[in-house]
Order: C-alpha cells, then sequence, then structure tokens
RNA sequence: GGUCGUUUGGCCGAGGGGCUAGGCACAGGUCUGCAAAACCUGCUACUCCGGUUCAAAUCCGGAAGCGACCUCCA
C-alpha cells in the first residue's frame, strides 16, 4: 500500500509530502545524547519521536539508514570559566579517563533507551572518533574563504557568508543585524571578526585534557563540525532527514546548514524535523536549569528534588512513559506530572489488556460492527506528521470494539478479529514500538497455574463457599494479581 | 528587549470556519454473591477584547499569561 506521508519541515514552516532522494532508500540523522550524564525524561523525547519515524519509514517499505551520534568531545561546560570540555571536566572530577566517562555514561544511555523499546540506529558514530574527518570539514570552509584562522582557533564567517549565500538564519528565522543588537560579552570574542561567527576548531587551553593535532593548533572540534562531517560521511550529501530537539534549531542546526553549504554548496538535507520540549511544572526540563528527573529514577520511583521533595508519586515503567510522550504530538510541548503519568498507564493498561482479549475472541458467522475503517484511520493519523495521539484514539475506539464483542455485545467474525489484531501488531507494536511489559518467560508455566487456581475458585463459588472464593482473590490480589469475574468464568492480569 | 511558538473541560491532550477526538478522574446505571473489570449514560471546553462571516475554539487585528531560542547547553 503506498502512503502519502506528511512531515512538517521546519525549514519551510510547513508539511510537506515526503519524497526521498533516491526511491526506497530513506538517510536519516538524529543529533544524539552527550554522554557526561544519565539519560533523563528530555532525553527520551526526540528518542521515542525519531524511532518511532525510523519505525513507520521501515514499516512503508523503506530502506533506512538512521544515524545517531554520540557527542563525546567538543562540548563546552556551560558555567566553566575557562570553556573546559564537558567530559574532560567530568573526568577531572572522578579522576576517570574521559572516554571512560564516555563509555560509562554511553553505556547507560543505551540500558535505557534499551527499556523504552528504542531501536538502536543503524550507525552510533563518536565524535572522538571523526576528528579527521571534522578538520578536513574546517579546511574546506577555510579554502571556500569562509573561515578564518584567530590565535589558533578557527571561526565561521557568518558576514562573508551571508554577502555570498544569504541564507544565514533560514531555517531559525534568525536576522543576522538583530543578532547584533542582542549579543551578551562573553570570553574569547576578541578572537572573533564579529560575534555571530562561530567556532569551527578551538585551540585547547593547556589544562584542557581532551586535545587533538591540527593544522591550526592543539584543541578539538567546534560543536557544530561532528554533525556535519558524520552526516555526510554515513548519508552522503544531502540526505533526507535531519532529526533533533527544537532547542537545537539555533544556534546547532543553522551552523550545520552553514557549514554544510559552506564546505558543498548545498544544505546538509531535505527536511528538519524537531521535537518539542518535554516540561516540569511549565518550564522546559534539562541538564543546565537542575529540574530533570532521570529515566532510572522514574523506572524506580526514586527521584528527589533538590530540595529532598518526592516528585514522582510511584514508579513509573519504561512503556508507561513511552505512552505517555506518544499521547502528545511531537510538536507539542508535554508537562510532566503524576496525574498525566498515571492516566497514561492506565490507558496504556487498557490497550494492552484489549490486545489480549482480542486473542481469546469468540469468533461469529457475521459481524454486527464494521471494523475495517481502523486501519486507514491510522495510516492517515501516521501519514499527518506522525499524529500519534490520533492513531492511540482510534486504538482506543478499537478497544472498546473488542470488550463490547467480549461481553457479547456485539460481533466479530474471524476475519475481522484477524483484521484487528493485524492493526494492533502494525501501530501499537510494530510502529509506535510498545510492548506487553507484564510478560516474561515463564509465561505459559503462569498461565496453567492461573488456570488452576481459578478452577479451584470456580468450584468453591459454584458452592457458594466465599470464603474460599474470597481467600483466592484476596491473596492474589496481595500478589499483584486481579482476578476479574466474567460471564465466562473468571480472568486474571497483573495489576 | 528581539524572534518564534503556545493558551482547549477537574487533569492530560487531538482538532483547527458549520459535522460534540481520545484517555484519565468523577457521578449514575447494567452485569455480579460482593468487589473489580467491561459496557451504557452524564459531565460538552476552547485566555480576553475587537473584526471578517449566514456561521469562529478554528480566520484577521490587538492585549495578557506561559514557554523556547537569542553564539560556545545538546
Amino acid at each position: 500500500m503506498q502512503q502519502q506521508f506528511l512531515i512538517y519541515n521546519t525549514l519551510s514552516h510547513q508539511k510537506e509530502l515526503f519524497t526521498p532522494i533516491t526511491p526506497g532508500r530513506v538517510g536519516m540523522y538524529v543529533c544524539g545524547p552527550t554522554v557526561y550524564g544519565d539519560a533523563h525524561l528530555g532525553h527520551a523525547r526526540p528518542a521515542i519521536t525519531f524511532d518511532v519515524l525510523y519505525r513507520y519509514l521501515q514499516h512503508l517499505g523503506y530502506k533506512v539508514r538512521y544515524v545517531r551520534n554520540i557527542t563525546d568531545v567538543g562540548h563546552l561546560e556551560h558555567d566553566a570559566d575557562e570553556g573546559e570540555d564537558k567530559i574532560a571536566k567530568k573526568a577531572r572530577l572522578e579522576q576517570l579517563e574521559p572516554m571512560e566517562v564516555a563509555q560509562y555514561y554511553t553505556n547507560r544511555y543505551h540500558a535505557a533507551m534499551d527499556r523504552l523499546n528504542v531501536l538502536r540506529p543503524s550507525i552510533e558514530p563518536h565524535a572522538s572518533g571523526h576528528i579527521i574527518e571534522q578538520i578536513e570539514l574546517v579546511q574546506k570552509i577555510l579554502d571556500a574563504g569562509l573561515a578564518y584562522v584567530s590565535n589558533g582557533s578557527v571561526y565561521f564567517d557568518i558576514r562573508k557568508y551571508q554577502e555570498e549565500t544569504h541564507r544565514y538564519g533560514q531555517l531559525s528565522g534568525r536576522v543576522i543585524d538583530e543578532m547584533l543588537a542582542t549579543t551578551r560579552e562573553l570570553d574569547g570574542q576578541e578572537e572573533k571578526r564579529f560575534a555571530g561567527d562561530f567556532a569551527l576548531w578551538k585551540k585547547a587551553s593547556p589544562e584542557h585534557i581532551m586535545r587533538w593535532p591540527s593544522p591550526w593548533s592543539d584543541g578539538f572540534p567546534g560543536w557544530h563540525a561532528e554533525c556535519t562531517a558524520m552526516g555526510a560521511k554515513y548519508l552522503g550529501s544531502p540526505f533526507d532527514i535531519h532529526g533533533g530537539g527544537m532547542d537545537l534549531v539555533f544556534p546547532h542546526h543553522e551552523s550545520e546548514i552553514a557549514q554544510c553549504v559552506a564546505s558543498t554548496g548545498h544544505a546538509p538535507c531535505k527536511y528538519w524535523m524537531h521535537n518539542n520540549m518535554i516540561t516540569i511544572n511549565g518550564q522546559k526540563m534539562g541538564k543546565s536549569l537542575g529540574n530533570f528527573i532521570t529515566l532510572g529514577e522514574f523506572f524506580d520511583g526514586s527521584h528527589k528534588d533538590k530540595d529532598g521533595k518526592e516528585m514522582l508519586a510511584q514508579p513509573y515503567g519504561p512503556m508507561t512513559i513511552r505512552f505517555f510522550i506518544l499521547q502528545a504530538h511531537y510538536r507539542s510541548t508535554v508537562d510532566f506530572s503524576n496525574e498525566a503519568l498515571q492516566a497514561a498507564e492506565k490507558g496504556y493498561n487498557r490497550l494492552m489488556q484489549a490486545f489480549k482479549t482480542l486473542g481469546s475472541l469468540q469468533p461469529s458467522k457475521e459481524s454486527s460492527v464494521d471494523v475495517k475503517g481502523y486501519r486507514q484511520l491510522c495510516y492517515d493519523a501516521m501519514n499527518d506528521d506522525m499524529n500519534t495521539p490520533i492513531v492511540i484514539s482510534h486504538l482506543f475506539d478499537a478497544a472498546r470494539v473488542i470488550n463490547t464483542v467480549n461481553d457479547h455485545k456485539a460481533t466479530l467474525t474471524q476475519e475481522d478479529i484477524d483484521e484487528l489484531k493485524s492493526v494492533f501488531q502494525i501501530f501499537v507494536f510494530d510502529v509506535m514500538g510498545l510492548r506487553d511489559e507484564a510478560s516474561s518467560d515463564n509465561t505459559a508455566l503462569i498461565d496453567g497455574l492461573m488456570q488452576m487456581i481459578l478452577d479451584v475458585r470456580a468450584t468453591a463459588k459454584a458452592n457458594k463457599d466465599w470464603a474460599t472464593s474470597d481467600k483466592i482473590r484476596d491473596s492474589l490480589s496481595a500478589l499483584g494479581i486481579a482476578v476479574k469475574d466474567g460471564k465466562d468464568g473468571a480472568t486474571w492480569e497483573l495489576k
């Protein structure tokens, strides 16, 4: 089935029909984590958003190469006076090798993403492993006359670039003249010809641990170089989709465009996609603001904020987090609250339970409800710029039908039951990447045991031995198993 | 201060000129030994002020609140 997939392009400020540069193949690049701390809820947003994009493109039949970088050099600590490399600073504090710190947090990032059922990208390049490519990029920009060397550092010449291309600010809507008026005083500004110029290569100060030789100085690459260099290396130039958080639009992505145009003459990619932020009490959740809750804390419910106040009313499973994020459109902000998470948890369980019920539905000769429309409704929602909240709303509608049939108040043929199974499989599991958190390796054994226990209870109930039947139910409840009596006997589920 | 965006029911959140999204919560009902689940019903909202229109939550203008970004935070 050919789908007309519309995606919102930040560059054009409108939804555009997605057509790959090379038929049948898609190259996508997403800005990955800086590995100097544990992933928090904010990191889950782009990971899940672009995981769904990756899954959906593959579902549509594209062969996708998904590149997501690991930033392990070059980004300066915000509050570090000396402009010390983030990784290096953390390493000194903990007496570890910089690469050891990077590896440690990379491993933990992977573990958290695995739990969220985020697929690993096709290629996950490290900035530190692509210094040569970044030096080559800088050299090309110098050769084009759009950068200059100053005291061992190399800066991008914004004003010259603008004269020649008139393209600076096309992504973010930034106007150079306005930037002048709003520029703050910063260290190192005297090396620049223009305050808006950004570093392509930075000379390392003596105490700076992470450094590499270059034609200009011992130093490290500028903050935007890695994505330009690695994107082009692994996806070609231009490639299809570049994604990341909205907070990266300026200066990071604007600078990437400038670097690419300066070095190749054309834009790096066709579509720019940006996910919105997760807020907490209405404010962006971020490392620098100190108001973040790590994913690990969500999973075990152990967070305390800086005042020692407990922010989490309970632990939230990875699938609850995933469902919570998917229940909002990726370009909207989504506000964290216990109420919202709890609502997501219940909704997620309802959907999972409906799918299980679907597997035990008794088929009829005729269907009394029409379920043929759900598939296309879900496709339509996905095709409209990945509108997962709408997909979910259709799945809830289908869940109601399933439950109604289960209550013998409606009927479905085997064909229609299979159709619903297929729709759930595609959209719930394959595309949105949810999975049944309750299922385990011992499923068969537990099912057997539970069947036996429920049989005993059914016998007790038949004998009106309520003491025994209630004892069984209460004991199971204490173990976290809910017994649900229905017309056709009891079923159970993990609470 | 500048740029951009946003403001939807008790809560979360879609939609985006006429066709009451969905989830959660709450209340009533059906079923049930009781409870839970499920199903049915109710709660029917779009920040404010103008304007356009037969018709505005939806378009236009203005105001206010909130947020992101404004060069070394990704």
